[in-house]
DNA sequence: TTAAAGTTTCAAAAATTATTGAAAATTTAT
DNA sequence: ATAAATTTTCAATAATTTTTGAAACTTTAA
């Protein structure tokens, strides 16, 4: 295959997983087309090569910028900004991890732990199994905000070494 | 909080989350409901409390047969059929794992090694960035591959105790 | 059989989400 | 200050996804 034709693939393949995780496909799309930049691209570059307007560029850069991806850069003498894309998987994968658990994991335990709270008759059918329901997943999820936790700090080697040395 | 509120709220919650993460929000709730239930509902009954259409239901509960979330259960001397979901949220957990791993992380396990094998320039900082992207992003996508091949044979305890204990 | 009960399908409608594009705002060089 | 270059905003439009509801289909009991 062309190199030409494998960035396309992969731009295509990596909106297709963003669109199947609740990203955003052109969101997606152009983290990719950074990703695989070895330069900064301008927002007319971007436009371009993924087909898309200029309103549409401008807040899917915004909003990659939010999610801690991909940065500006100023480049001496010239009056457009660049965008590049830490290249880092390990970086980008704690960022995203990182996002994701203050914006959904983080809201989500805060209910779940006003829920456990309910009161009601240890008799009643309806009150025990929703009480166990939440409890358990109140559990569960806690575990997953440790883990996170523990990952965003980590070195890559060190957590799959560990991760994976244990799994043997 | 009333038990009958905190129902509503759980429903809401989880059909939110659900959403965020590429679930469709219905799906979401109606497995929310039948996690709360001690016994299993009718089409009648889930239509009725979520305040959904036939067909909607009947191809949403369809559809969270197709994820092994619920299952269909006869009831002697009945026509209607029931449904009910498994309640262990370890198993839920691994479930949606499992389903996942095979729709989505295995298809871009496939691309990813495809484009790794792309030939080209080793002196093209297109080419080298781009090969370095590709194969950093399957590593990282290997090592998820082998975790979560682990966490789906594995017990819950086992599971979370040597994740944690190796993060103390 | 027949017909009532229950389930499934799917085209059309509604709701949601994403995108456009042109005007407004901002920045910078002169 | 002026104006050209660039970026941002956002109402309108388009695309996509979800939901409806009624007809078709299936199952079961008599």
């Amino acid at each position: 295959m062309e190199l030409a034709a494998a960035k396309l693939k992969f731009i295509e393949a990596w909106g297709k997983l963003g669109s199947e995780w609740g990203i955003n496909r052109t969101m997606a799309q152009v983290h990719a087309l950074l990703l695989i930049s070895p330069e900064a691209l301008t927002t007319e570059e971007i436009m371009e090569q993924l087909s898309i307007s200029r309103g549409n560029a401008n807040m899917t850069l915004r909003d990659l910028i939010g999610w801690g991806l991909i940065e500006k850069q100023h480049k001496a003498g010239e009056r457009k900004e660049y965008f590049f894309a830490d290249k880092d998987v390990w970086n980008i994968a704690r960022q995203v991890a990182k996002e994701r658990k203050k914006r959904e994991l983080e809201p989500i335990l805060k209910v779940l732990s006003e829920l456990s709270h309910v009161a009601g008759d240890e008799k009643d059918p309806e009150f025990k199994t929703f009480k166990k329901s939440i409890t358990d997943i109140n559990k569960l999820a806690g575990n997953v905000d440790k883990t996170l936790e523990t990952m965003l700090k980590a070195e890559e080697s060190w957590f799959w070494g560990s991760v994976l040395k244990v799994f043997k």
